[in-house]
DNA sequence: TCTTTATTTCTGTAACGACAGAAATAAATG
DNA sequence: CATTTATTTCTGTCGTTACAGAAATAAAGA
């Protein structure tokens, strides 16, 4: 990792780290780490210098970022190679990483999770009852995430700060009203 | 796949694929899926024999489950074998694994940002300015996530539920309050 | 204590993913 | 159109993880 701060290079190896375990692979992750506190977009080359990480595998890892929609080809005026740059504000980040998320863990397992519901329907053997009940409500918690998700969403920025952060008091009052 | 009705099968199926998206090993997974719409706790063997996979495997994953406090062992009167039974309550269930998630994503990633935090800090090279705002400002969001969690976590399942359900109403509400 | 039964740990294999380096392709400039 | 430069795709290697089967350990009953 050459001409990176300290601090940034703990950074991107925690990055990188905890990329993994998210199952994201460590090159990306780092990638997107670095990107992420760059102030100028990176050609291909640099992010291999920096990172000490193979040509193609850079290569393969942009376009990952790319497909998740975390990073984006720029030009600069004069140089005909690509240059990347990854989405600057910490907030429009996470949207997009948790609309991805949904869309491939939620939504695939809800549609599933219909199906076996309606699988589960036909069959009327009272010894599925239990597994039937169960499946059910799994369903019914993988429809709130998603309607939670949708309604999260849909609102700025501003606002969904301002939520989380008067959460609790809000709870507080809904808790009330149900009682 | 021995005794389950095909519906239980086709889920159970799902549950480990797509366990080994979320980076949790699909024969776990799978024996999560199974215990949870089981109505009567499973022994090992029972385990082995309906999902078809060995003896040591099981024996590895149950203890996984058990780590993640997702399984637990129960004794039945009159049978020495150890038999096993998931968290039955679906939102129990997702409590459970999102707090064991937050302490292994949420927690270290928090820890790291601020000792990053503090050591960019230290540095005054304006050219680590913009690195040094983007590190604070990932750490803001990492904070704000984790609080969100504390106070979502504190709430009984209930109101958690109509909050979510009245999640974009109270939303509005708050959108007009900031203006 | 010996035997049976339950459970865990160990060992080897197979499958998969990550990645470097090479080769191939595509684009740009003279 | 040839040459340089940028980028992607291909190929083989290495390391990791999943997993079966065997061996070892532990617990219970005769």
């Amino acid at each position: 990792m050459k001409g990176l701060p300290p601090f940034a290079q703990h950074f991107i190896l925690h990055w990188g780290e905890m990329g993994a375990r998210w199952g994201i692979n460590r090159t990306v992750a780092q990638i997107q780490a670095l990107l992420f506190i760059s102030e100028t977009p990176l050609n291909a080359e640099e992010i291999c210098e920096r990172l000490g990480v193979a040509r193609s595998n850079v290569s393969n890892s942009l376009k990952e970022l790319q497909n998740w929609g975390i990073a984006k080809v720029v030009h600069l005026p004069g140089d005909r190679r690509d240059h990347f740059e990854s989405i600057r504000d910490v907030h429009e980040l996470f949207r997009v990483i948790a609309a991805e998320r949904k869309r491939r863990e939620i939504d695939p397992t809800l549609v599933r999770l219909r199906a076996c519901a309606k699988e589960a329907g036909a069959t009327d053997d009272p010894a599925d009852a239990y597994a039937k009940e169960q499946l059910e409500s799994l369903l019914g918690f993988f429809e709130l995430v998603s309607e939670f998700y949708e309604k999260m969403n849909r609102l700025p920025t501003k606002s969904a700060v301002h939520a989380i952060r008067m959460g609790d008091k809000i709870a507080k009052s809904i808790v009330s009203l149900v009682k």
